[in-house]
DNA sequence: AAGGCCAGAGTTTTT
DNA sequence: CTCTGGCCTT
């Protein structure tokens, strides 16, 4: 005990040691909080207050939730295995499986990922004859997720016009097809968890009484359905630990609620408030920069960061006159920094957007330096392993019509549109799924379907008894999706990618504790049958409290599972030392030693859609703020005059973020020169920019009309500070298109309009 | 069944 | 500009 809680602060301490209770913990960015919320959980056990069993703790990544385990793991001597800890989705998955009687699905129920969700989607359009210019299937993908996300049903979504009506017709259906199937999309795992808890009460009454202790990370990010979830799961009597930062809270668009917070402490009456400040992570000047760049924002629940580092060094701020020139000095920082002996994966790149990574990355191919992109596309999502999970989706529920269509004729044997075509209508004729109906289609269609048939029950029954990885090896062998791609010419990163696939299985089966002798299969009785509709009050199987859940997923389940919950890495070149590219939402969670910020002007961070939205600009300061608080010793910062976007250049502002962050904890390394001087100066100022590049500058700056130069700051009396964009007619008939950010964009002719001229920071 | 052509769009992302 | 999706042609 003494140990685990050695060397925290009072703070620290106290949130570990709080009584059972609920509590929020405000925990600014780099306070120790997995640490903090780890302790906890070893603390609690270690102290008898609770069996590992009696714990709930969620999360919403996975790498969150196996950092929490394996550092419990480390902390404590106890097997953390059946210990539920998970991501919602995952925890959700664990329970469904184990009740999938109650919850009326499938035993052998499948897990749609966002893809596979949007494609069912465009299916059902069709087959209903549904104009998909009218209604675009991903705004109906947006709707049912946002209603399940709200906890609603079809029948529970208020239509207040035709239009609307439609979508929730839509919504309603595709719950009957995703029924039939045998599958779920993600916000339907949680929505069918909280439905079976609130109308079961012996379930209810059963997992309230286990998990005494239930622990939020990131509670800033849950949605209205989490924190119903929370609220149902955390009953009369048990404790909630909630720990977030209300200031770190970037992801509204996709459904979180900051809101939460404040109603958590509301509605649980909670007692016991911490605020985790001391941050171990940055220098001074950059935690002064983020406390009063945050400051801005209201309704906080209020924070404030302190280091015991020393100032360190101040941010520095660079002006460049275009991207190019951006990441033309931004080469030759990071190059300085190696020199200086920084490690190339201690040096990251923000940007706002991922389209302006281009830039950024080409300069750095040019110039030789290793770099990783985050946030490109993952291992489960790869076309070569979709279509080898339809297999095994198959294998584990034919009536998966999504995978059925994805690998029915992949690769080719023949079986066209139109047999496809004979094949739905016999389907909906019957009302079965796609491969329940293949007996009643005839013909020549009806025989290479016939053939498919047999191909996936062959798979599915002679390879019972073999462990996981074998079966996926036979898999990929029977199929011929291996054949397949050996012809094809760029085939042989695919296949490699499958070869992989078979050691992720050999991995999963030693990580998941699946013995090597479990058949892959649970038998002909794992088969998927659309189950009746729960009897209510029926009796709940008895589960030992401190047992872990029985396994009811076979390997095969489990692995699918896994696949869609997990869709693995999404960053290339991992491994080696490489400066780490990304964008500010992925940066969330992780710290550097030097830090680049890049692109920071108006419109593009703040980003100009954002602004329009309610409460768009506090969320962008927010982001900014998780920018700058990603950064230990070094930050940078950089706009640029002029940037290429679709095409096109623009010119803009910079963000008005530096007019919020404190001039001592900043150093300008661009020059603040005046600006009708402006080449003669730049030049001289970057002598060493490429004579190339400044070429380049000159060149896209050298118009001028009745005096004035497009890309020019200028003040107006009404609209503050603007950019000319453009400038149209010469000498007296004169006008210019300028860029005022907040007032828009404005026509104005030089000769009558009062402009002055604003000397560049 | 595959490749070519054109229109249209173009924040942020995990599960 | 650059990628995607849908449609049309071979």
């Amino acid at each position: 005990m003494q140990n685990l809680l050695h060397n925290l602060n009072p703070e620290q301490l106290a949130a570990v040691t709080l009584p059972s209770q609920h509590a929020m913990i405000l925990a600014g960015a780099g306070s120790g909080k997995t640490r903090v919320l780890t302790t906890r959980i070893a603390w609690l056990i270690q102290t008898g207050q609770v069996s590992p069993a009696g714990i709930l703790a969620v999360t919403f990544t996975n790498k969150a939730a196996k950092e929490m385990t394996s550092r419990l793991g480390a902390m404590l001597p106890i097997n953390t295995r059946g210990m539920w800890i998970g991501t919602f989705h995952g925890l959700c998955n664990r329970f469904l499986r184990a009740h999938y009687r109650d919850a009326a699905l499938p035993q052998s129920f499948q897990i749609l990922d966002s893809g596979d969700q949007l494609s069912m989607i465009k299916r059902m359009l069709k087959a209903l004859n549904v104009d998909d210019e009218k209604y675009p299937p991903r705004n109906l993908m947006y709707f049912i997720n946002n209603a399940k996300e709200q906890g609603l049903r079809a029948q529970d979504v208020e239509a207040y016009d035709d239009y609307n009506r439609k979508f929730v017709e839509l919504y309603d259906i595709y719950d009957q097809q995703c029924q039939r199937e045998g599958v779920v999309d993600f916000a339907e795992l949680l929505l069918r968890t909280y439905e079976l808890l609130s109308r079961s009460q012996p379930l209810r009454e059963h997992y309230q009484a286990r998990f005494r202790h239930i622990l939020v990370d990131e509670f800033q990010d849950t949605n209205d359905l989490q924190y119903k979830w929370l609220k149902l799961l955390a009953g009369q009597s048990n404790a909630v630990f909630a720990v977030g930062d209300d200031d770190q809270s970037i992801y509204a668009f996709r459904g979180a609620n900051v809101g939460n917070m404040a109603a958590f402490e509301r509605e649980f009456r909670v007692q016991n408030l911490i605020k985790l400040e001391q941050n171990y992570r940055s220098h001074g000047h950059i935690l002064d920069a983020a406390n009063t760049l945050i400051a801005h924002n209201t309704r906080r629940l209020g924070k404030n960061l302190r280091t015991d580092a020393g100032h360190g060094e101040p941010v520095r701020i660079f002006e460049s006159s275009s991207d190019l020139q951006e990441a033309q000095w931004l080469i030759e920082e990071v190059k300085s920094l190696l020199n200086e002996g920084w490690m190339r994966s201690e040096i990251a790149v923000l940007y706002r957007s991922n389209a302006q990574s281009r830039v950024i990355e080409h300069a750095l191919f040019t110039a030789g330096i290793p770099y990783r992109v985050y946030g490109g596309q993952r291992f489960f999502e790869r076309a070569e392993i979709k279509h080898a999970i339809a297999y095994l989706q198959l294998m584990d529920n034919p009536h998966n019509d999504s995978a059925f269509l994805r690998v029915v004729n992949f690769p080719a044997r023949g079986i066209g549109a139109r047999s496809i075509e004979q094949l739905q209508d016999a389907a909906r004729q019957h009302g079965m799924s796609l491969y329940a109906a293949v007996p009643h289609v005839s013909g020549k269609a009806g025989s290479s379907l016939g053939g498919f048939v047999r191909l996936v029950e062959r798979m599915r029954f002679e390879n019972q008894t073999m462990p996981l990885q074998e079966v996926v090896k036979a898999m990929l062998d029977a199929s011929g999706l291996i054949a397949h791609y050996q012809t094809e010419k760029e085939g042989a990163d695919r296949i490699e990618n499958l070869e992989q696939l078979v050691s992720a299985a050999m991995l999963f089966v030693s990580e998941e504790g699946f013995g090597i002798d479990a058949p892959a299969f649970a038998g002909p009785k794992a088969q998927a049958v659309a189950g009746p509709a729960l009897v209510d009050g029926e009796e709940v199987e008895v589960i030992d409290a401190d047992a872990p859940l029985p396994t009811v997923m076979s390997p095969l389940s489990a692995f699918l599972s896994h696949a869609s919950l997990e869709a693995g890495d999404n960053q290339a070149q991992a491994g080696q030392d490489a400066l780490q590219l990304m964008t500010v939402h992925s940066a969330k969670g992780l710290e550097f030693d030097a830090v680049f910020i890049t692109g920071l002007e108006e419109g593009l961070f703040p980003h100009e859609n954002s602004t329009q939205e309610e409460g768009g600009l506090e969320e962008e300061r927010r982001l900014m703020y998780v920018a700058i608080t990603r950064a230990r010793k070094r930050l940078y910062m950089s706009f640029s005059q002029t940037r290429m976007l679709h095409g096109q250049s623009r010119y803009n502002m910079r963000s008005r973020f530096f007019d919020e962050l404190p001039d001592a904890s900043l150093k300008w390394l661009s020059p603040r020169v005046q600006q009708h001087s402006w080449f003669a100066q730049r030049k001289t100022a970057w002598d060493d920019v490429p004579e190339a590049g400044v070429n380049a500058i000159a060149q896209s700056f050298t118009r001028k009309d009745a005096g004035w130069r497009i890309g020019e700051s200028v003040a107006h009396a009404k609209f503050g500070e603007g950019v000319i964009v453009s400038i149209e007619g010469s000498g007296t008939n004169c006008r210019a298109h300028i860029n005022f950010g907040k007032h828009g964009m404005k026509l104005l002719d030089l000769n009558i309009a009062k402009l002055e001229r604003v000397a560049k920071a």
